[in-house]
DNA sequence: GATAAGATCATCT
DNA sequence: GATGATCTTATCA
């Protein structure tokens, strides 16, 4: 079974969102090359209240396309070293995406090594992942138990005071 | 196990 | 000029 996401997928709560893409594919094609990768770790990263979101600052150039539709893919660059992949979700003018933190494939379980290793770079920021060519989620009919997903506190942001706690990071 | 620091740069102030 | 949605390596307990 494949079945390719499509923008109604997106256009739902992050938090529904991010825990509906565990066991769901991930696929990267670059050149000749192609790569399908099962999500195991996703976090959550909704609306300008939430001050781990870079959209918390507001509509910046950087950050228009969490602004934008749902389906979009926002790649960004971290510590001046590492990609990290987002799909936009919500609704359009709404701020909140899903990260996508680990794929199950070799050396990516983390999103800067998951982003080496798919090759994701910052031509693919804005790219549309429900009718693109390049990077796409698909549905393979892996079924995954509700009692399989685990949740714990999103990692690399303690700057961002209380909302570190918030147990938005899912994984398998 | 926890904490720290360096790499290295687009983006924001 | 300051700052990270990270990773790796190092040091301490």
């Amino acid at each position: 079974m494949r079945k390719k996401l499509g923008r109604k997928f997106f256009q739902r709560k992050t938090l529904i969102v991010a825990r509906e893409l565990l066991g769901k594919f991930l696929i990267r094609r670059s050149g000749g090359t192609v790569i399908a990768a099962k999500i195991i770790e996703t976090e959550a990263y909704c609306g300008p209240h939430d001050k781990a979101c870079h959209a918390s600052k507001g509509l910046t150039p950087r950050t228009r396309v969490m602004f934008g539709p749902p389906g979009h893919a926002y790649v960004y660059l971290v510590y001046g070293m590492y990609h990290c992949l987002n799909i936009v979700t919500e609704k359009d003018g709404y701020p909140a995406a899903v990260l996508i933190r680990a794929v199950e494939h070799p050396n990516a379980d983390g999103p800067g090594k998951l982003c080496r290793e798919l090759k994701i770079d910052k031509k693919l920021n804005g790219a549309d992942v429900t009718s693109g060519d390049k990077l796409w989620v698909e549905d393979r009919g892996v079924r995954v138990a509700a009692s399989a997903i685990k949740r714990s506190p999103r990692i690399g942001i303690d700057y961002a005071g209380p909302w570190k706690h918030k147990l938005w990071r899912f994984y398998l």
